[in-house]
DNA sequence: TGATAAGGGTACGATTTCGGACACAGCGAT
DNA sequence: ATCGCTGTGTCCGAAATCGTACCCTTATCA
């Protein structure tokens, strides 16, 4: 058994640590695969790990008897299980993997040990829960005032981000259940993203071909969680 | 000048603290009033403050050309200034004072020292960024699920729980700007709920009635971001 | 007392989205 | 070849919400 390097992950957060930091993760990493549609985080139930997330995307799910709603949604540059962040072991939220991949999990308690042990850590996973809450608030907005096209266009643009793949393998009754519209909506509104050259659409897959478009139609709601991420990476 | 003792305050969160990590704030917090309509948190400003509210009401509020749309809300249960808390100093929302009161702030530097000393202080605080999160998690959900009478009873719910007031006083327009409806949206949805016997409405007051008949309309979206922080002061 | 502003009630057509049904094409399995 | 499933495109009436306008009441204040 042999020790993961830094540069063995292709997690931004893992990559931006202080190479103190990561080493005192690394003992406690272990790669494993995100297969479709598992859910990696099941609500109020104890957290047994947290996902630093390599290839894929995770959902955070808010559901009820009356649906399925997407709150957030974390790639490559995120970790799924923020409850063990912020000091506790469980959430009411699922992380539902919605594009296979890898992760690289690390055991709650080890997590919580190198949070507590160091401050630059903690600061950086903090303020990776920070740009997620910015994400959330942003989502909130974008349902309250954006139409079905907009909010398409925001949340291509955030899947591209985090899968930069050139066809992404998204299907119009996925793509309705996480922005909760009718597929028939999501249809109609990809029909108008392709006259418009933002996008290709064929087959279950989704070709960016216009970001700028895409920004311009998701508006404000497209940006400042991404800038406070950046900004992050930055200063970290 | 006198030290400010931990039962004189009314914030939920200073009292669930540990004796000595009130203390290692309490030499810096400073009592002020919140004034109606005051934006005590500008975006994208360093914040020289974080707010322990005392009494009134602080929106958490996302403000674009497009218009303004409330993502958090914030009462004696809590702190304004969340980035603080996560390690930075500015973010993109505003908070802006929906119901005059007092609260107790605590300059950003003497925040970040007691919450680098005191682990349980940090957790507390931490956990209650948790119990934000759930809330703007269900603040999506309700935006993107629910009509309009069903996000009017949960945001009723929440502005009770946080002014524990007969007597509400809020105008039909600035609940519609809050949940981004019309304001005759409003004025149709309270219609409903005053017939229902939930809420009495007159003359810019709100008064609940039964609250729950208002739990039953608001569904799962309100409740699980109380429950986690009960729970959390409950294990603080 | 009268003017003014703010809050609230009502109405109307326009637009978006919903909810459901149906058709069709591609593809794998039997 | 055929069945059945998934993904997609299209259509329809129904419902919710929008945008806007107009009017009434109440409170405030000169």
């Amino acid at each position: 058994m042999f020790q993961l390097r830094q540069s063995d992950s292709r997690n931004r957060l893992l990559g931006a640590l202080a190479p103190e930091d990561f080493a005192r993760l690394a003992p406690a990493l272990e790669r494993l695969p995100l297969h479709l549609h598992e859910t990696l985080i099941h609500a109020h139930e104890p957290l047994s790990h947290a996902y630093f997330v390599e290839t894929g995307l995770v959902s955070l799910v808010a559901a009820t008897e009356g649906g399925r709603i997407e709150i957030g949604l974390i790639g490559c540059e995120g970790l799924a299980g923020v409850p063990l962040v912020l000091g506790t072991d469980r959430g009411p939220f699922l992380g539902i993997v919605q594009g296979g991949g890898e992760a690289l999990r690390v055991p709650a308690g080890a997590l919580r040990e190198a949070i507590d042990a160091s401050p630059a850590l903690r600061n950086v996973l903090s303020r990776y829960v920070l740009s997620l809450m910015i994400q959330m608030g942003c989502t909130v907005y974008a349902n309250a005032e954006l139409n079905v096209e907009a909010r398409l266009a925001r949340w291509i643009l955030m899947t591209h981000d985090r899968l930069n793949d050139g066809a992404m393998p998204l299907t119009h009754e996925f793509m309705a259940m996480m922005l909760g519209v009718r597929r028939t909506g999501v249809t109609a509104a990809l029909y108008v993203l392709t006259g418009a050259g933002m996008v290709r659409a064929s087959e279950g897959r989704i070709t960016v071909l216009n970001r700028d478009k895409l920004k311009d139609l998701a508006g404000d709601t497209y940006g400042p969680a991404e800038a406070e991420y950046e900004r992050l990476l930055a200063e970290a």
